[in-house]
RNA sequence: GUCCCCAUCGUCUAGUCAGGUCUAGGACACCGGCCUUUCACGCCGAUAACAGGGGUUCGAAUCCCCUUGGGGGCACCA
């Protein structure tokens, strides 16, 4: 039975890193059949918080990293939150106490720290000097019952350690550079290589799959399970992801957490498709799988050993791929979200009854998924479908050089003149025509619109009178209409624009920007 | 300083364990073209890498050694 760990450090927003060590925990754990359980190390306490231990629970929550037991849900091997584990390690202490297997040490901190700067400063490696390795059973007993406070120290007799890894091979270590180290400090707070220990153990853990950083801290662990008779479980060390100065991953790169790619319009399914590939690959050359493909293709033992960069613009090709491929209902529904964040809903140019027209709405947001990488993208597009830069304040009212030049065409005057009474003539027609809801004489009024057939019909008239063809036409008319030399298909904008809108932006072209 | 890990295009990687089929394959980005009277999408194409040096071998990206480079640890932090 497999059971695997994941045990963040409650200090802030879920870190990627941290992500794809969750993922690869949960793509081992699900194609065996284990459990995968979440461990809050809140030991800290001045960095650790409730706050966020709640946030990165979401965090995995949306990640779809469904854990089997956890600090929310319980289990059979809780508390899950280490602060909580306090009282289950001091029997520990004391069997190893007992059994010499450690041993008190009176050495204060302050004496310990001068003999490693002391060694620092000549260059030397530090090493503890054992000095109370071999203090005679009645001094301890004495020194003890005086009050005097003392750590505990873990005997490390064996000269080396082999750990063995999974994905790097046998690993020995000499253990002269921290023999005999602390494993719970004065105050009777253990120590953290000690813990782990415990805590794998005694939550049943049989593989612990963690970032490489933790490599050097593993043959300490080995003594540990070594010391309390405990089976030693099997490791995997996975690689760190560097940001692009080849540094670990950090804060300082800019968005690292979860919850900024959630914020920025990342799909979850991109995201934990990208992560997947960071120093792990199929056999093939496909790029795209799902959560559950990656349950069934996922190798640890084919995991690299070489860190991997992390590359926004990649995860951002993927994830337009996965906007794009989305179901029309799907993409409908999470992208609303993004829509009332965008500024063109904050400054009241999409209304919510905008979003209420379902099918004119649906059909915009369709028109500018192809544009998508992330989400949040949509704003810039949804632009020309609901104002003209100029026409309404807050959006910059400056025509770009390529507009500008357009519009300084010769024959542009009469192309939008043109056009523009074209549009008057079909609303005109459009009110006579019974556009108006007749039947209950309200004074709703009911935009006319025009298809792309009678568009097309329009430009003709418009070519012939005015002479314009070609860019000359068609470029002009958009410039007209949506201030921008580029944007959504023509016929697509303009069906879905009101003609009274177009008239009025025809206007304001006609009388500022020509 | 010391210990440990790592080393293929700018980036993610295949190939390394079982040496020849590798004039090193794919993907992202970049560049060019096609499609589109715009942008994007899509399609096609180009540029681009075995860190260096020694071995072993008929033959090395692949095995061995050294050097160099990068990363991580060395706490009474987790």
């Amino acid at each position: 039975m497999v059971r695997v760990r994941i045990a963040p450090s409650p200090t802030g927003s879920l870190h990627v890193g941290n992500a794809r060590t969750a993922l690869f925990n949960y793509l081992f754990a699900r194609q065996n059949q284990g459990t995968f359980i979440i461990r809050m190390e809140d030991t800290d306490a001045a960095r650790s918080s409730r706050e966020s231990e709640t946030s990165m629970l979401e965090d995995f929550q949306w990640m779809k990293m469904d854990s089997d037991e956890g600090p929310l849900q319980g289990g059979n091997f809780g508390p899950y939150r280490q602060t909580e584990r306090l009282g289950l390690y001091s029997k520990y202490t004391q069997m190893l106490l007992n059994n010499n297997k450690a041993y008190p040490c009176f050495c204060s901190a302050e004496h310990l720290q001068e003999q490693r700067e002391q060694k620092r400063s000549n260059n030397q490696p530090y090493r503890y000097d054992r000095a109370c390795a071999n203090l005679d059973a009645d001094t301890v007993a004495k020194r003890i019952k005086q009050g005097e406070p003392y750590a505990v120290r873990l005997r490390t007799p064996q000269e080396h350690v082999v750990v063995h890894d999974i994905i790097r091979g046998d690993i020995q270590f000499e253990t002269d550079s921290f023999r005999d180290f602390i494993i719970v400090r004065p105050d009777g707070m253990p120590v953290y290589n000690y813990v782990v220990a415990m805590d794998d153990h005694l939550m049943e853990i049989t593989h612990v799959i963690r970032g490489d950083d933790h490599i050097s801290n593993t043959p300490k662990q080995v003594l540990v399970y070594d010391a309390l008779g405990f089976t030693v479980p099997k490791f995997a060390h996975i690689p760190m992801i560097l940001g692009k100065d080849h540094a670990k991953l950090s804060k300082r790169h800019g968005d690292t957490t979860v919850a900024n790619f959630k914020e920025k319009g990342f799909l979850q399914e991109a995201l934990i498709n990208y992560l997947a590939l960071l120093s792990w690959s199929p056999k093939t050359e496909r790029e795209f799988f799902t959560m559950d493909e990656l349950i069934q293709e996922f190798q640890l033992e084919s995991v690299s050993k070489s860190a991997a960069v992390f590359d926004v613009d990649k995860l951002k090709w993927m994830n337009g791929n996965y906007i794009r491929q989305m179901e029309p209902n799907e993409y409908y529904k999470r992208i609303l979200d993004f829509v009332r964040a965008s500024e063109l809903f904050t400054n009241g140019h999409i209304t919510e009854s905008d979003i209420a027209n379902e099918e004119r709405f649906t059909k915009i947001l369709l028109t500018v998924r192809d544009n998508l990488e992330t989400l949040m993208d949509v704003g810039q597009y949804l632009q020309p479908f609901f104002t003209m830069p100029g026409l309404t304040k807050g959006i910059n009212a400056e025509l770009s050089p390529e507009a500008k030049e357009i519009l300084e065409l010769p024959t542009s005057k009469d192309v939008l003149e043109g056009f523009l009474s074209e549009l008057k003539k079909v609303e005109n027609e459009g009110n006579s025509d019974g556009n108006h809801d007749t039947d209950t004489y309200t004074d709703t009024y009911i935009d006319t619109y025009i298809d792309a057939q009678t568009y097309k019909g329009l430009t003709k008239i418009v070519q012939k009178n005015s002479g314009a063809k070609g860019k000359a036409l068609f470029m002009t008319i958009r410039v007209g209409i949506s201030g921008e030399h580029k944007g959504p298909d023509m016929a697509e904008l303009v069906s879905l624009l009101s003609v009274a809108e177009m008239i009025s932006r025809l206007d304001y072209t006609i009388a500022n920007r020509l």
